[in-house]
DNA sequence: GATTGACTTAAAGTCCACTTTAAGTTGTAA
DNA sequence: TTACAACTTAAAGTGGACTTTAAGTCAATC
């Protein structure tokens, strides 16, 4: 029996399939400070399930909206210790500020993009007579514009 | 008193004011098809109330994702008149499916997003006596991932 | 021991949706 | 009538996030 329970490893090409990603993306991600990529003797990339973790939680992130150098900037606080730790909450506090915006302003192109194809629904149903416009069927359903 | 309404009609910058765009993005989408321009007798552009519906609802299936391209297809179809109605309304359910994929998605982001602040928060407030890792407590919250 | 596939780097290329530039024309106000 | 803002065109430039290319190294299999 080991005494110390091996953590398992990763080339670039493994990590980039259980990350969903290519591995010149891993490579650009890298090069932007966004992960830090421990080598083998010969120079090769490796990871562990740690980077994977981290990975999936920077594509969180980015996934409401963070751009590559807002990540950065996370990054950079991150490695500083726990005093920029208000830096940190203040970002992602803006982050979720501006993403619940865009969330709202979505969700409204949805209800109309619903309200014209339920428009076209009828229209092919031969329920409108073919004739009521668009304008008067939102105006109907209270969505205006 | 005229016996007809005289339709108000817009320049290209006070059409661009009104509906939130840049002069230079009314001709970019005019020359990829969007939207046809009337012309004084001088060659400039001017457009009406209707242009105005029109490019408002172009910016709502816009924003539910379509690309200028789909947006293109869905205006030459529209030009061919009632046949092409099953052809739009394919494209946009295809549009309405992936939109509401992708919505599902950023829902998810959200929710770690907001997971994270609140975090931070409790480590802010000495809660977690700063030692609880993230993967722990988003557990704890049924959020894995 | 030769081939194959995965890795390494730096740099150039791609895609989309605009935006900017350049060079010129037109309408209105002082 | 001169200034100036707003318009016209075609073409080139921008930004972000990768992706692709080129040229080479290395490890494992036949």
């Amino acid at each position: 029996m080991p005494a110390i329970k091996i953590e398992p490893s990763y080339s670039i090409g493994e990590f980039a399939d259980l990350v969903h990603l290519s591995a010149p993306t891993i490579r650009y991600y890298e090069s932007q400070g966004l992960l830090k990529a421990r080598r083998t003797t010969n120079g090769r990339r490796y990871f562990t399930t740690a980077d994977i973790k981290w990975v999936k939680f920077l594509l969180h992130l980015k996934g409401t909206g963070m751009s590559i150098s807002d990540l950065k900037q996370y990054v950079t606080w991150r490695a500083m210790g726990d005093g920029t730790i208000p830096n940190r909450l203040a970002l992602l506090e803006k982050t979720q500020a501006d993403f619940t915006k865009k969330y709202r302003e979505v969700q409204h192109h949805l209800e109309i993009l619903t309200d014209k194809i339920n428009w076209y629904r009828q229209k092919e149903a031969g329920k409108t007579a073919g004739r009521e416009p668009f304008a008067d069927y939102l105006e109907k359903l209270g969505h205006e514009e």
